[in-house]
RNA sequence: GGCAACGUAGCUCAGGGGUAGAGCGGACGCUUCAUAAGCGUUAGGUCGGUGGUUCGAACCCACCCGUUGCCA
């Protein structure tokens, strides 16, 4: 029986590109993980969108001297090019700018509201009496008072980098105008998170499936206590409240934001035959996984489940594989400085399998991992082009040379031809196991170990010799390997989709590579197949590539 | 400042109480079907530091140092 799988996807601020950061944490593993399920014949529902409210879009709009529409208009537009080129497969990939999400997360806060889950206070906030406006915390700067910088924001210190509150700020400024902002009253509204301690507590305890640092983060961040917060601000780019009175207030995008993922599902329903075809996957019988990096752990871990316990009805997360991040020839990815592999630059020179395959080998999925373009190339020459996409080469260039490209009858195999067999299916045991499990590096090496346990098995036969002297014995060789292929087709299509779909191809097979489904069997290539004339499955890149990409990087 | 994770061979990373692992790079050898690709052998580390628990610790505990993320 099918399972349901809800693959939600953290939404991107929409206000620049992705880079190989964002690949690495969120959107790659998320399409693994949904691609492989889909593959097994699982209802998948893979979603995400552009998060069109965010602080950094309306900064980016201020700084360009545009609107935020603007800004958001045009990533969103880019983003859906990046995903289609790269082949993250979304089933839906929308916008916080929709008025289906505005609906959606306005019923959210109204049901909280009405439940007593969110209640009116009032607070203070920086105003700017020249702007004549409230100030987010980031639009105000002054001294940080626990190490003296100058330059520190209401929000955080970029210098020591700790949190701050705009009251902490010595001689605070407004970043606009420069003049000196007065705290002023306001009202707004606050989520109550405190009446979900006890349950998330009991509930994240009871995740002994997740890793260990999403887990013991959640737990410490519950037993440190929950603080109501405020969910609305003193802004028009946003969401409205749902109630009258507040024009000048909308839901605060952090609220809003996590909303996506049930909104994006509802409209892809609405666009489907079945409106009400979301519910399979926000109700009992269908899991849901959240994919992200591990500055958002809690959002997905403690406050969206809060919002899911306060409204009812809805499935809380089964499994958070928060990553943590990638790194950029050793230094952290910095956008400003532009120390960033951006995705649509790198698809512009490369193909996306090869950064698939790099990126994954080499996810960071318990520390943080690095990337450099060095890496990139000796895994692309060295595992892909010499490994996998050569043992396709050999295999078929023999197979056209002495059989004319017929797939021959392999006769009685002999121990070491089963042998191969044998490993072809632990192997493709082996790599369910992992993904089911979110174990996706470790799943692509047990792929490639049968790469390499096949070219093995080549050199130890040595059909291109036997071809002489006993023809017999290299068809079966041809066939077992050709055979093992078959099987690596499969196990490397999650994380390989165009390579797989080439390969199916070549090896003479109709249609498309996912309508064999996640399954392999040694009777599967039928003697008399006629196969392809092959074409290299990867390219080999010139080592100058290093020096020239190395260039790009940085301001 | 608090919490969490991480710190293992030249490089990138696994592992995880009982004689240190993989891939790449280095050295040596075999092979020539293949995108000069493939296969084998080998060198290389007192597993961040200091204490402790244990018959035994890289693995558990405490503290310290470093990196990253989150928080008031």
């Amino acid at each position: 029986m099918p399972e349901r799988i809800l693959a939600a996807v953290a939404w991107p601020y929409a206000n620049g590109s992705i880079h190989i950061g964002h690949v690495a944490g969120t959107y790659l593993p998320a399409d693994i993980f949904a691609r492989y399920h889909r593959l097994k014949g699982n209802e998948v529902l893979m979603v995400s969108g552009s998060d069109a409210h965010g602080t950094p879009v309306t900064l980016t709009a201020e700084q360009q001297g545009v609107s935020p529409e603007d800004i958001y208009s045009k990533y969103q537009a880019e983003f859906l090019e990046s995903w289609q080129r790269l082949g993250i497969s979304f089933d839906l990939f929308t916008t916080t700018h929709t008025d289906n999400h505005t609906e959606v997360s306005q019923g959210i806060f109204t049901r909280l509201l009405e439940r007593g889950f969110i209640y009116k206070n009032t607070m203070v906030q920086p105003y700017c009496a020249v702007e004549n406006r409230f100030l987010a915390d980031r639009y105000v700067e002054g001294t940080c008072p626990f190490c003296g910088y100058n330059g520190a924001r209401g929000d955080q210190c970029d210098n020591c980098g700790r949190t701050l509150d705009p009251k902490d700020l010595i001689n605070m400024s407004c970043r606009i105008c420069g003049s000196a902002p007065v705290f002023r009253e306001t009202e707004h509204f606050f989520l109550r998170l405190s009446a979900f301690e006890d349950h998330l507590l009991d509930w994240v305890r009871a995740q002994e499936h997740w890793r260990p640092n999403v887990r013991n983060f959640t737990i410490g961040y519950l037993e440190g206590g929950l603080h109501d917060r405020a969910i609305t601000r003193d802004i028009d780019w946003g969401v409205p409240l749902p109630l009258d009175g507040y024009d000048g207030k909308r839901i605060y995008v952090w609220f809003e934001a996590v909303v996506g993922y049930l909104s994006a599902s509802i409209e892809w329903a609405k666009d489907s035959d079945n409106p009400d075809a979301w519910k399979s996957f926000w109700e009992d019988g269908s899991r849901a996984y959240y994919f992200m990096g591990k500055d958002n752990i809690p959002f997905h871990t403690v406050i969206w489940p809060a919002m899911l316990l306060g409204y009812g009805g809805l499935n809380l997360p089964y499994d958070v594989p928060a990553n943590e991040y990638l790194n950029l020839e050793g230094f952290k990815l910095s956008t400003s400085r532009n120390w960033a592999v951006w995705l649509p630059d790198y698809l512009d020179r490369y193909d996306p399998d090869p950064l698939r395959y790099v990126i994954a080998a080499n996810l960071p999925e318990t520390s943080d991992s690095d990337f450099s373009w060095r890496e990139y190339v000796r895994r692309n020459n060295d595992e892909l082009v010499a490994t996998y996409g050569n043992l396709v080469h050999r295999v078929l260039s023999m197979l056209n040379r002495n059989f004319e490209g017929v797939l021959p009858e392999p006769g009685e195999l002999d121990e070491v031809s089963r042998a191969l067999l044998a490993e072809a299916h632990r192997r493709f045991d082996e790599v369910q196991s992992y993904i089911e499990v979110v174990r996706l590096r470790q799943a692509l090496q047990s792929s490639m170990a049968l790469a390499q346990a096949t070219n093995r098995y080549l050199d130890q036969k040595e059909p291109w010799r036997a071809v002489r002297r006993d023809k017999d014995d290299a068809a079966q060789t041809l066939w077992t390997a050709l055979t093992a292929i078959n099987c690596l087709k499969t196990t490397m299509y999650p994380f390989l989709p165009f390579s797989s779909q080439k390969l199916h191809e070549m090896l003479g097979l109709e249609g498309n590579v996912e309508n064999g489904g996640w399954a392999w069997n040694d009777t599967d290539l039928k003697p008399g197949l006629k196969i392809q004339r092959p074409t290299p499955l990867f390219q080999k890149l010139d080592e100058k590539v290093i020096a020239a990409e190395e260039q790009r990087i940085g301001d």
